[in-house]
RNA sequence: UGGGGUGUAGCUCAAUUGGCAGAGCGCGCGGCUGUUAACCGCGAGGUUGCAGGUUCGAUUCCUGCCGCCCCAGCCA
């Protein structure tokens, strides 16, 4: 494999985000020429460089201000970016500069002003206002301060919060990673498949959402779509899914959420080496797009991008037996049989400068519907991907069953409902096949490659055990 | 669900041995033409999470409850 054999050739996006593919509708600045209109242009802040000296509009939000007796500062946020526009009683007279009152933090504005290059302003331009409009007010006190606050006052002021650099770049981090994905698996001939959120018992009985459903009885949100991809994946041979699943276990950790987004691939004929190399050569597409594309959001984050760069096929494989060798050596009292814990899978990454695969666990350990290792029963194929800095397990994924008998016997020795699991057989009855698939948890790669601390910051409306609001 | 921590002004936090409830930010008024979380002066702002107990006196000590944070388990 060479090392650039990860990186998917057919759509290449362009290395600068466009800023401002979408025209804003504008009764002013339709034709959009700049020089010829007797009212300015309307521009967004990234473009700015390209009017210096000439009068543009740019319509924002007030992030901060400051006002000084005949001067005033604003700070203002358009969504792509932040420049500072300086009013100056001088410049524009005493009835403009009497409206500076109307002027607060939140207040939606529409500005116009001269475009100059200033080696003051942190963003290298500034505007000096001509005018402005107030196009939205917003009353004094609005809740979040540039300055520290508490974790649960952030989260109940989420709607706010979000306004922030550091959120924003969060979510736009978030979204090139979808973005990615979707490339990815898209010049490799996936299929995307929508997998039902609702649904009949089926996997786990507990930590299940659940409600009413008609003359149905009980429907659960759904906690995988892999049993459905599994049956698109003979249907259409590579497959994906991207939506959210729910988990009603009671966690309270910086790596779960009750409701999160999960990537699950399903590939017919992969097994599970096959499927490993899918997964290395996914996430270091992820982050290799990020640190292409999202440089100044990782800088906004302040994210170490060292210890990103490093990120590249092949990634450690460590099976189950050597690991448990490994961490007792390495002072862990963990018996083979049981599963890794959090302290357990950190020793194995120390020191990694990238993810670290951890293979075919004890059978005990793991979903009834992971196939058995030929080469010793006591384990199944599958594989944990475990990143680094100790984010943990990002990835699950498995070679599955697809005899009909050992997946029966499976169902059964579990004490699983049989009948539930008719259509999930009958995969296995008409012309089964080798399959391998895994399911990337988008949170917890998000949180990985932004360098969060918690999950909780990934996502734009976090919900979690005591939080449904906002 | 266990273990640890925490709760004081709108926000972030102080309060000595148990002895009058404090600061910064924000807010109000005034000042200032280059501020970067601006600065200077004045001012308003409190049921110290809730309930009980000890005490002349509790933010402080004790008991119970509640909220939140961190860790573990479950998992992505």
């Amino acid at each position: 494999m060479t090392p650039s054999s990860y990186r998917p050739t057919l759509p290449r996006p362009p290395k600068t985000p466009p800023t401002s593919v979408m025209p804003i509708a504008s009764p002013s600045s339709g034709d959009g020429s700049a020089t010829s209109s007797q009212t300015p242009p309307l521009v967004r802040i990234p473009d700015l460089n390209a009017h210096v000296g000439s009068v543009v509009t740019l319509r924002g939000w007030i992030t901060h201000l400051r006002s000084s007796g005949k001067i005033a500062f604003l700070v203002v946020r358009d969504g792509l970016g932040t420049v500072q526009a300086v009013l100056a009683k001088a410049d524009v007279g005493p009835a403009i500069w009497d409206r500076y009152g109307e002027l607060t933090q939140e207040a939606s504005v529409e500005l116009t002003g001269t475009v100059r290059a200033d080696p003051r302003a942190p963003g290298g331009f500034e505007l000096t206002l001509r005018d402005f409009v107030v196009t939205g007010g917003s009353p004094i006190g609005y809740p979040i301060q540039p300055k520290e606050h508490g974790v649960d006052f952030l989260m109940d002021h989420r709607h706010l919060w979000l306004r922030s650099p550091r959120q924003a770049a969060i979510l736009r981090v978030r979204s090139e990673i979808e973005q990615a994905i979707h490339d990815f698996f898209y010049v490799r001939n996936f299929t995307r498949v929508d997998t039902p959120i609702l649904t009949a018992a089926i996997g786990e009985r507990s930590g299940l959402f659940s409600t009413e459903y008609f003359d149905e009885g009980t429907a659960y949100l759904a906690q995988t779509g892999q049993l459905y991809g599994e049956a698109a994946a003979a249907a259409l041979g590579s497959i994906y899914t991207f939506g959210p699943t729910f988990r009603a276990e009671k966690s309270k950790t910086r790596r779960h959420l009750t409701e999160f987004w999960m990537i699950e691939p399903e590939v017919a004929f992969a097994d599970s080496a096959d499927n490993m190399r899918l997964q290395e050569d996914l996430l270091s597409y992820l982050v290799e797009r990020v640190l292409s594309r999202r440089r100044r959001e990782l800088d906004e984050l302040e994210r170490d991008v060292s210890k990103l760069e490093h990120v590249a096929p092949p990634f450690p494989r460590i099976a189950y037996t050597d690991a448990v060798e490994i961490l007792r050596t390495r002072g862990s009292s963990i018996e083979w049989g049981a599963d890794l814990g959090a302290e357990d899978e950190a020793l194995l990454v120390e020191g990694a400068d990238r993810p670290v695969f951890v293979c075919n666990y004890p059978k005990e350990a793991k979903a009834f519907y992971m196939k058995e290792n030929p080469a010793d029963p006591r384990t199944v194929l599958c594989n944990d991907c475990l990143a680094p800095e100790g984010y943990g397990e990002i990835i699950g994924g498995s070679q599955r069953e697809d005899d009909y008998d050992r997946l029966l016997a499976r169902i059964l020795a579990e004490g699983l409902p049989v009948d539930a699991y008719g259509w999930y057989l009958d995969l296995r009855r008409y012309g089964t096949f080798v399959h391998s698939g895994f399911g990337l948890g988008l949170e917890r790669c998000v949180a990985y490659i932004c360098g969060l601390p918690h999950v909780r910051e990934t996502i734009p409306f976090a919900r979690l055990m005591n939080r449904l609001r906002p």
